[in-house]
DNA sequence: ACACGCATGTAATCGGTTACATGATTGA
DNA sequence: TCAATCATGTAACCGATTACATGCGTGT
């Protein structure tokens, strides 16, 4: 049911399903990911409930485009969402799970499953980190004087950059204590 | 697709879908969440795809109960699942979406969202925290000299803990940032 | 002529949630 | 007798993914 949420809290401007995936791509997504074929349908059920409204528009470069704006019921939506305070619920990792069966594995392939983890997350912390660079190098007000508009996005990465830091520091934890467990009955 | 090899993974012993339930509310509920109504479906799946065979068994206290035990196939299925490697993917946290928008609310709105976010990790992090310090008095060889059965557990249990201890810190600095901004504006 | 980016959609399927239906056994 | 726990399932629905279908406009 967020993504519905998603889209009215991108839609301070008019935009289309297309400009909202790109939004998406752009500032969202280590965060909420979506295909088109699930917004374009779901923009067009948020219009029948009357949270958006649309119109065709020719575009400079391409066929015409539906341009969604949000009305004042849809902008109530949003303010109601988030007023009903942090929506928390199970998260479920796939990989974490994985870590609870690994004794069903041989010794070398858990050290490597660590491995692959940790170097998947040290990639995906650099690019936030490169990102973070950029926007500090292009704002002087960057982090703390920024609008708001663009300081609780910056939170938000933020997290996701500590998370992955905690998830690569535990990495290095478990191989750490492997090897030692390894040592420990080779004696 | 994960919940098959969660299955797979537990059905070490032979179990119902019942017990299958409990040891996952027991032991994995900060990890993985199931409904019996997706996991009795999923196991006669499992079934007609030759991952499992069941039986049915009396039981001593309550109706008969349909026990599933792995074929070797199913084995198999799981130990592909871990030499595949880390199964990464998007996260969807709702209530961070919902910070990327809190600029459509109050002031003071924001602060108890921090707040009740802190404060309801927090009590997951207790709650963890216990399970983890009862497992300590249990067992003298805690945790690093554990059986690896649970040595592996044990791993994830100490990241659900440690997400969830950067997530309250994030909430404090987060807070902290806001209530300096404010004052900045005041000036 | 062809590839690429722009642009909108539908259909099939899968994973997960909520609600409903049924019935045995045990202990207060 | 009544509630709680044990035990298995179905049906309806929602959210997300994958695959498919269509067609405009621009630059090579």
């Amino acid at each position: 049911m967020s993504l519905q949420f998603v889209l009215l809290g991108m839609l301070a401007e008019p935009a289309s399903g297309y400009d909202l995936k790109q939004r998406l791509e752009k500032s969202l997504r280590h965060l909420w990911a979506a295909d088109l074929a699930q917004i374009y349908p779901l923009l067009s059920r948020m219009e029948h409930k009357q949270l958006l409204i649309s119109h065709m528009e020719a575009s400079d470069r391409g066929p015409p485009r539906r341009l969604y704006r949000r009305t004042t019921s849809g902008q109530q939506a949003l303010i109601d969402w988030l007023h009903a305070g942090p929506d928390l619920g199970h998260e479920r990792l796939s990989w974490l799970a994985q870590v609870f069966f690994l004794p069903s594995v041989g010794h070398a392939e858990r050290l490597d499953f660590f491995r692959q983890l940790r170097s998947g997350f040290q990639q995906h912390l650099h690019e936030l980190q490169g990102i973070d660079h950029a926007w500090g190098e292009e704002d002087p007000n960057y982090p703390d004087q920024l609008a708001e508009q663009a300081f609780y996005p910056r939170l938000t990465q933020r997290l996701v950059m500590m998370k992955y830091q905690t998830i690569i520091d535990w990495c290095g934890e478990c191989l750490q204590r492997m090897e030692t467990r390894k040592k420990s009955t080779a004696k």
